[in-house]
RNA sequence: GUCCCCGUCGUCUAGCCCGGCCUAGGACAUCGCCCUUUCACGGCGGUAACACGGGUUCAAAUCCCGUCGGGGACGCCA
């Protein structure tokens, strides 16, 4: 009974893109529920439309997959007692299927030509009926319609919707009924002899035994046709979850012009795979009590139930997902931020492409700086130009900076500051403390009247991390052999007192 | 147009199924204060929602009806 009863859930794609931030949620809730209940996550392509498939957008979704810590039971890659993982080679059962329902009569050919089809199509929207096929060949008689199709004439099959509602279970939504009379006799096989995606699925989940279909919410139409599909061919119908649709923050469908989309962008913005999957799993879904915002992947799996996924579409924001990114920036070991950050470096060509022990101490030390100071870690290359940039005349001309120079205090703070570092001797921390309260006697100044104009000076910017950990990191930096050199402090203090002038 | 789904702070949501414990809780964002030689982090606090209208009931965010609003589907696409 256990084997029998055991959860089987897919995730159905088709390789005709990136993989989209919304369909991975799809994926991970079924991740979820099969990790949760035990059961099989199972990954199937589905590359009937030959047109739009590529190989290569199949293997990255499987490398996205992987990258955000999904995994499957069975799937292209790996097999699987009920092959073939992807529909290519299926035809032939699809075929024999559709064969089957027109012997039992709950299936037949159907002769209109497309174009007929289309405009009693436009003719049922303009006078604001349902748009529902005619049922003109549905009592064909079948000796007849055979002898047409010898005779070289084309036909689609459709199968014959009963005529009583019909009635189906979604876990999210309750008992969901439509009535016969708004769906059409959907095609099963194309005149071509291709079949029809309606019909195709229904087939796959039954030859795979998938105990609950979770889906999009886009599908929720076309469930009423997929169950006629399971009853004319006698197979046991699953249960549905349909899930809400990803809004963007104007409240249309989440897409590309609302910026990233798919798990790739997320990915090279530097976002954590943990953070991700944590951020989608909240879009949708709470916990009981609802006061629980940090979910790591085995606690979600734990918490997780579909009984309580929300029914209605949700914005995703993502400052919430930054949130989530900081928190498990701060999470994770140096060790691991290290080496993403040293890769956002490299990739912006501030440090060479394969660093020494003495060089990659040292950019590890500028990624610990900086990543308190990020969102994501691609912001890494942004803030490290405190580090990289030291452009005097650029400073100079922030309005903001410049105001700060207005002031002569300030100018005699920074001319005080060069003469001292002047002095070659080697910049430690304690020694700039020393500086720091050497010019607070001489010149007056205190507070942020005297730390403001030195940190422009050094860094562009009144504001930036802690001196004593900046200035040594310069110092540092400014020995080692760089693609882009770093200025030292007296560098930095020169320069920036010729172009104040 | 027809059908289906959805409707709690700006956003994600808890509460709704099993009315009272809800003067509606949490989180992100936002604002203020504290910490700090700066900024950020962190700590503390504030602003902010039951779409609307009827009904049922001693009592409704919770149940029923209607309206409005949003989304989706109506295909020889998936």
């Amino acid at each position: 009974m256990a084997a029998n009863n055991k959860v089987r859930v897919r995730f159905a794609p088709s390789p005709t893109g990136q993989l989209h931030i919304g369909n991975v949620r799809t994926a991970l809730f079924n991740w979820l529920f099969a990790q949760q209940k035990g059961g099989a996550f199972i990954l199937r392509i589905e590359d009937t439309d030959v047109e739009r498939s590529e190989a290569r957008y199949e293997t990255q979704l499987i490398e996205d997959m992987k990258w955000l810590g999904i995994d499957w039971d069975e799937g292209p890659d790996l097999g699987g007692p009920y092959p073939p993982y992807r529909q290519s080679d299926k035809m032939r059962v699809y075929r024999e299927y559709a064969e089957r329902l027109i012997k039992e009569g709950k299936a037949y050919y159907c002769f209109c030509p497309a174009e007929e089809l289309e405009r009693e199509r436009e003719q049922a929207l303009k006078e604001q009926r349902q748009p529902i096929y005619s049922g003109k060949c549905r009592n064909l008689d079948l000796a007849e319609a055979e002898r047409r199709r010898a005779s070289g004439e084309a036909a689609a099959i459709r199968l014959k919707i009963p005529e009583h509602p019909i009635r189906f279970h979604d876990i999210v939504r309750g008992d969901v009924e439509f009535s016969h009379e708004v769906v059409s006799d959907p095609i099963i096989i194309r005149s071509s002899g291709m079949p029809i995606y309606n019909y195709v699925v229904v087939i796959d989940d039954a030859d795979m035994k998938i105990t609950h279909v979770i889906r999009g919410d886009d599908h929720i139409s076309n469930t009423p046709k997929q169950v006629a599909v399971y009853e004319a061919l006698g197979l046991p119908v699953p249960e549905f979850a349909h899930l809400s649709t990803i809004l963007g923050p104007d409240g249309g469908r989440l897409s590309k012009r609302h910026g990233a989309t798919s798990v790739a962008n997320f990915r090279e913005m530097g976002i954590l795979p943990e953070a991700l999957m944590n951020y989608l799993a909240l879009l949708g879904w709470a916990p009981s009590g609802g006061d629980r915002e940090i979910f790591p992947k085995d606690e979600l799996i734990k918490e997780f139930s579909l009984e309580r996924v929300t029914p209605s579409p949700a914005v995703f924001d993502t400052e919430k997902l930054y949130w989530l990114n900081r928190h498990y920036i701060k999470q994770s070991s140096p060790e691991r931020i290290h080496q993403l950050g040293a890769e956002m470096l490299q990739r912006a060509g501030l440090v060479p492409a394969s660093v020494n022990g003495n060089v990659s101490g040292w950019v590890g030390s500028v990624v610990d700086l900086l990543a308190p100071y990020v969102d994501k870690l691609d912001q890494l290359t942004e803030k490290a130009k405190i580090i990289f940039d030291g452009n005097a005349s650029a400073a100079l001309a922030v309005p903001e900076n410049a105001e700060v120079f207005a002031n002569e205090k300030a100018r005699a703070v920074a001319q005080a500051f060069a003469k001292r570092v002047a002095a070659g001797q080697a910049l430690t921390a304690e020694r700039f403390k020393a500086i720091m309260d050497e010019i607070k006697a001489e010149t007056g100044a205190k507070g942020k009247d005297l730390f403001h104009p030195v940190r422009i000076m050094l860094i562009g910017s009144h504001s930036g991390p802690d001196f004593n950990k900046l200035i040594p990191l310069i110092e540092d930096g400014s020995k080692l052999e760089l693609p882009t050199h770093v200025k030292s402090v007296r560098e930095r203090a020169e320069e920036f007192l010729a172009a104040m002038g």
